[in-house]
DNA sequence: CCTTTATTGAACAAGCTGTTGATTATTGTT
DNA sequence: AACAATAATCAACAGCTTGTTCAATAAAGG
């Protein structure tokens, strides 16, 4: 955009910064991380650090738009209907494949930004996200009469509970492949928890 | 315990500051806050905070473990398989229903601290709570053979579910009596998304 | 090779922190 | 109502972080 392709300087300064950052949120989250915590782990000067942020906000600001303008690369025409079809074939949605697979390639900013040490905002923003992404436009053509429960809650729950299966996957070492974990989502918004429980015939 | 009944002065004190603080918490986020925006709001001179809290964070520990253990003492031996009969017959199952209650009694601090400016520890913090007091104990007696998903994965979706259910209903209003938001809450659940949509007969 | 651009290092005022000591005000109790 | 105990106030402190600036040095790219 307005950056022309970059001295090789900058490239290697913002991502020791970067780098510093996901370490250091992860030892004492993003609250208690000073610049002077930045550039020392990173070794650069601190006067560097403001050659290319404004201040630390600016730093998680930027590496969250980041990863959802990734996100929203990926799923910018998704049709989320046809998610019904894959799944009862036991196929992966290739969708929520390729965003999981996104996810593992960021891992370990994404672990600690979903988590505990995280931020909270960055959580909402992803499920905004979520819900615009696949279930408000399910949710169009549902019909309210038929539905046993509000549209925003539902919407609300399936999104939120999606998010939460893949925090609980970065939190617990990824160890379900992408394809797998893509499987067990969609399994049970499909199916439901009763069902999948195996409660229900 | 260790407080004997407490002077009318430090009650009042301690009032201010936290009712400062979830007002503070509103505007600009914990991050934000500094000791002498909390004792600013709320009147006092900035030495008082210090007799009472070692610092910010020791405030918002102990904020957030008032509410923690207040929950615990509304579900502390709750049976979670009742909900089923309770839903079935259109019942609120009682004691979702008293943390409804609970949570609009406290609801100003709940809505900033569940929300996008709060604290996603704590909001970790409400999913384990929410994992250990219902769903773990659901899934003692579930068969592994007959189940489609992993339960750690299972117990992850419907928790993080119940709680996004709870932070949209405190984000938009509270527009929903306590009664009709846990009818909705198990029947989702319960019925799961695919039946409640209309979509299943 | 040489111009451009990034990084360094040092210094600055301003603001917040957590603590202390002396003083004043409010409580709870005889 | 009087008094002793305790809470709140006020001012001052060193220590730290912040964001900015300037001159000097180093690295990149054409």
């Amino acid at each position: 955009m307005s950056d022309k392709a970059a001295d090789r300087r900058v490239i290697r300064t913002k991502r020791m910064i970067r780098d510093a950052l996901t370490e250091l949120m992860e030892e004492k989250g993003f609250e208690g991380i000073t610049v002077r915590d930045l550039t020392e782990k990173a070794s650069i000067n601190r006067g560097t650090f403001y050659l290319h942020y404004r201040d630390k906000y600016d730093l998680l600001e930027q590496s969250e738009e980041e990863i959802i303008s990734g996100i929203r690369q990926l799923v910018n025409n998704i049709k989320p209907k046809e998610a019904v079809s894959f799944t009862s074939q036991d196929e992966p949605f290739p969708i929520i494949l390729k965003l999981f697979e996104y996810f593992q390639e960021n891992a370990s900013f994404m672990k600690v930004i979903l988590g505990p040490k995280g931020d909270a905002a960055f959580q909402g923003k992803m499920k905004e996200l979520i819900k615009k992404t696949f279930f408000q436009k399910i949710a169009e053509d549902l019909k309210i009469e038929e539905m046993l429960v509000p549209a925003d809650y539902l919407i609300s729950y399936v999104s939120s509970a999606h998010l939460g299966v893949i925090q609980h996957w970065l939190q617990s070492g990824m160890e379900k492949s992408p394809r797998e974990m893509t499987l067990i989502l969609t399994k049970m918004t499909l199916y439901g928890p009763g069902h999948v429980a195996g409660l229900k015939k």
